[in-house]
DNA sequence: TTTGTTTGTAACCATTCTGTTAAATAAAAG
DNA sequence: CTTTTATTTAACAGAATGGTTACAAACAAA
């Protein structure tokens, strides 16, 4: 048994996974959000919603107020940066393109992993 | 017939939702590696490892070399690169909150978007 | 051609999603 | 105290996912 699992937070790939959720994301950059103006946006109906925020929130990538009933949700972007992380030695592959190289020079520093591709700034 | 259900259109998140095949990711960040040998790596079966490397295919995430039967594996960044671009517009958030305040003065100092509660309608 | 090696596909099963409708909870309003 | 408003939780159906074993396909070597 290798038991390769846990390479990190499982609840953020799984929440992230769903287009639903996704979308649900994207609405929130916009700002703060109640849960029926959110429910409003898509074609399923509240319970259906209500779910996929308790999976987002429970994986930490948003955040609840309250007021009276009423439940406000707005991003709580620290989980994706857990995606981010992750992502980052993966970006060593396209660096090239990217116009932000501080954080793959950095990474590149200390990890002396394979062929150092030219990089430039 | 029975209508080839396991390997449908599915999006980049789909793939590397699943722990094991995001460790197949990281194995081959190593270098290409033959369809056994990242069998060996963990603890299922090959065929559910060979239903894992074509769902990463598909998602177009690696590539493959045939040699003889052999079959070889590699990253391919792009579809990685597709997931980077859905996540930059949530980097401002995290970076301008709390994460590595250094590099984001560096790179961005004026740009610091504290986002106060825009409700948009 | 026959055999052995390597790998993917098919069929099956248990478990996990995701969506629905109905009921429950919580707080304000009347 | 009862009703209205806002939202979540419960229970359930149907589809998708991930694992297994058995089989097929592709190719090299004998």
């Amino acid at each position: 048994m290798v038991t390769n699992k846990a390479i990190l937070n499982r609840s953020t790939f799984d929440a992230i996974a769903d287009p639903t959720r996704r979308a649900i994301l994207d609405q929130l950059m916009g700002g703060e959000l109640g849960a029926g103006e959110i429910a409003e946006r898509f074609p399923v109906s509240r319970p259906a919603i209500a779910r996929h925020v308790g999976v987002l929130k429970k994986a930490g990538l948003l955040r609840e107020r309250r007021d009276a009933q009423k439940r406000f949700y707005s991003l709580e972007p620290r989980g994706l940066a857990e995606v981010d992380r992750w992502l980052q030695p993966y970006r060593l592959y396209w660096a090239a393109r990217l116009t932000d190289l501080k954080t793959i020079v950095e990474e590149r520093a200390k990890t002396r992993t394979e062929n150092p591709a030219g990089d430039k700034k």
